[in-house]
DNA sequence: CTCATATTGTTCGATATAGAACTGTACAGC
DNA sequence: GCTGTACAGTTCTATATCGAACAATATGAG
């Protein structure tokens, strides 16, 4: 995150942007991160495979890290953890016994079905010092920096 | 991450909009980690260090901390990766022994001297896809986001 | 059917990251 | 000069994260 380079208006503008884009994700992440931790003991990348499973019913692991976007070794270790946790379970898939699909177990469902209201509360709650119009206005952006590929 | 919430109008587009700001960094830091790493071995958090102490001069570790926002012990652990490779080192400070202070070498100099403005540049070409009007608008949603606290 | 190839997940090694407990140093108050 | 408190870093433990190498399984070509 580079902060006093001397560039071209253009390199300080675009610098400029991604730093305040970058720390007021970190921000937020910031505020949210630990209440899930504490409350619940669980890691953002935890929730993110509870929620997945929750509402998209049992998916493989490789199905997991699309929703997630994480790398399948990643997808590996925080299955690791949830299934230690009792959180999830694996289960071969019988017609192609190279996936495991990740089930909720009753434990795990209770747990994300408690933790994600607080959570989409505070992200609400967060998100809304902003306006409705603003909210949106920042939505368009940045699904339109989402498309950049580097030159 | 969640995705397929069902909740309030407030809580659905606070939600859109917070997972299209995350996925918009995970993209540009997607397009510019892997590069950073092949091109020069240095991880996001050893640039942002050595950008520090580079631009700033001198810096004791804790002054690091708050300028790359990460804990103490985080910056422990990435001086120590740096110092390893040889492109930082510490010293102590004479009047206050507590404080390590971490320089740049020679060869630290050179090697962030080298990897900043192909690093700036393609950064500059991501955000580039969005217009200078854009750019100062989603700086300044960032910025006001950035300010939000839990209730 | 057999073999080459592709796919799925795991393992391994490295780095990042945080919080808690700990060590060493400074400093203020007595 | 002691002593208690504050502060700077380190260590420890746990989790996340990736890429590369690997194992197991599936599948298509012949």
């Amino acid at each position: 995150m580079p902060s006093a380079y001397k560039g071209t208006p253009e390199e300080v503008l675009a610098l400029s942007t991604f730093i305040k884009l970058t720390r007021s994700v970190n921000a937020l992440l910031g505020q949210t991160n630990p209440m899930l931790q504490r409350e619940f003991g669980l890691t953002e990348s935890q929730l993110a495979v509870l929620e997945a499973v929750y509402h998209l019913g049992p998916l493989c692991q490789g199905e997991l890290g699309q929703k997630i976007l994480r790398s399948g070794s990643n997808v590996t270790t925080v299955v690791d953890n949830l299934e230690r946790n009792g959180l999830v379970r694996r289960q071969r898939d019988a017609h192609d016994r190279r996936m495991q699909i990740v089930h909720l177990t009753n434990q795990g469902r209770t747990v994300i079905a408690a933790a994600l209201p607080g959570h989409v509360g505070r992200i609400t709650s967060l998100i809304s010092v902003l306006s409705c119009e603003e909210q949106q206005e920042l939505g368009r952006i940045c699904k339109k920096l989402g498309t950049a590929r580097a030159r």
